[in-house]
DNA sequence: AGATGTGTTGACATTCAACTCAACTTTATG
DNA sequence: CATAAAGTTGAGTTGAATGTCAACACATCT
C-alpha cells in the first residue's frame, strides 16, 4: 500500500478545489513559498493548528491531513493537560498498546457516555 | 486549596529520599544548577522525559509529578502520534470536554479489555 | 579558621519547529 | 511573443523549550 505524503495529499485536495498556494496561504496566514515547499514535501507538515487552518479554507475535515502528521491540535493538548484524569488514561493505554479496534471499542464507549 | 508548586513538591520528594541536588541532575543528566533553578520556581518545570528520569532516580511514580505539568512523555506522545484511531478518539473525547468521573469510566472499560 | 559539601543566581548557549524573504523558473493567457 | 500569474528554491529568521557555565553563598565538619 504505497501511501501517499501528506505533500501530495495537500496538493491534491487544494488543486480540486481550485484554490492556488497564495489564496490559501493568505487566507491561512503564512508564506505562499511555505505551502510549495510543504506540498512537494520539502518541509515537514505544518504545526497542527495550522493544518487546521488550511483545511478550513479548503472546505475539508482535518481528521485526514492531521492523521498523517502525528500532531494534534493545541485545543486537544490544552484539553489534555489540563485534566490528570486523561493524562492518566493516556498512559495507561500507552502501557497497554491498544489495537486499533480496541481504540474504536473505546471511541464506542465515548458515544455511549452522552 | 493552596496547591503545591511543582518546584516545592520535587524539593519535598528529594529531601524526603536523602538525594542531593548534584546527585540528583548527574542520575538524570542535566546540570545541577537547573535542578536548584526547577526547585525554586526560577525555571519551569523540565521536559517529561526529564520528570520521569528524576521519579526514577528517586525512585516515585512519575504520575504526581508529570500532572502538575501538563506534559506527556514521549513514549505516549509518540504512541498516539502513530495511532490514528487513537487521535481519533482524543478529538472526540475533546469536543465532549469530559468530567473526571467519565475520563475514569473510561479507564475502568480500558482494564476490562485486557 | 580552612576545607568541603550543598545550594543559589545571572548570563548565556543550544536545539528545533515553523516559518519568512528574495530571487528565480515555469505555466497559463491575451 | 509578452505579460502576468503561479510555483519553486536556497538562505536566513524567530521564538519557545530546555537547558549550561561560572561565580558566589551558606552550612557543616574537623
Amino acid at each position: 500500500m504505497e501511501t501517499k505524503t501528506f505533500g501530495q495529499t495537500l496538493k491534491e485536495i487544494r488543486r480540486s478545489k481550485g484554490v492556488t498556494q497564495r489564496q490559501l496561504a493568505a487566507a491561512v496566514g503564512v508564506d505562499f513559498s511555505y505551502i510549495s515547499k510543504v506540498e512537494n514535501d520539502r518541509m515537514p507538515p505544518p504545526a497542527a493548528d495550522t493544518i487546521v487552518k488550511i483545511c478550513e479554507k479548503l472546505g475539508v475535515p482535518p481528521d485526514e491531513l492531521l492523521a498523517m502528521t502525528g500532531k494534534m491540535p493545541t485545543s486537544v493538548k490544552e484539553a489534555i493537560g489540563e485534566n490528570p484524569a486523561a493524562q492518566q488514561f493516556l498512559r495507561e493505554a500507552q502501557t497497554m498498546t491498544l489495537t486499533d479496534d480496541e481504540w474504536g471499542s473505546l471511541t464506542q464507549q465515548l458515544k455511549k457516555l452522552r
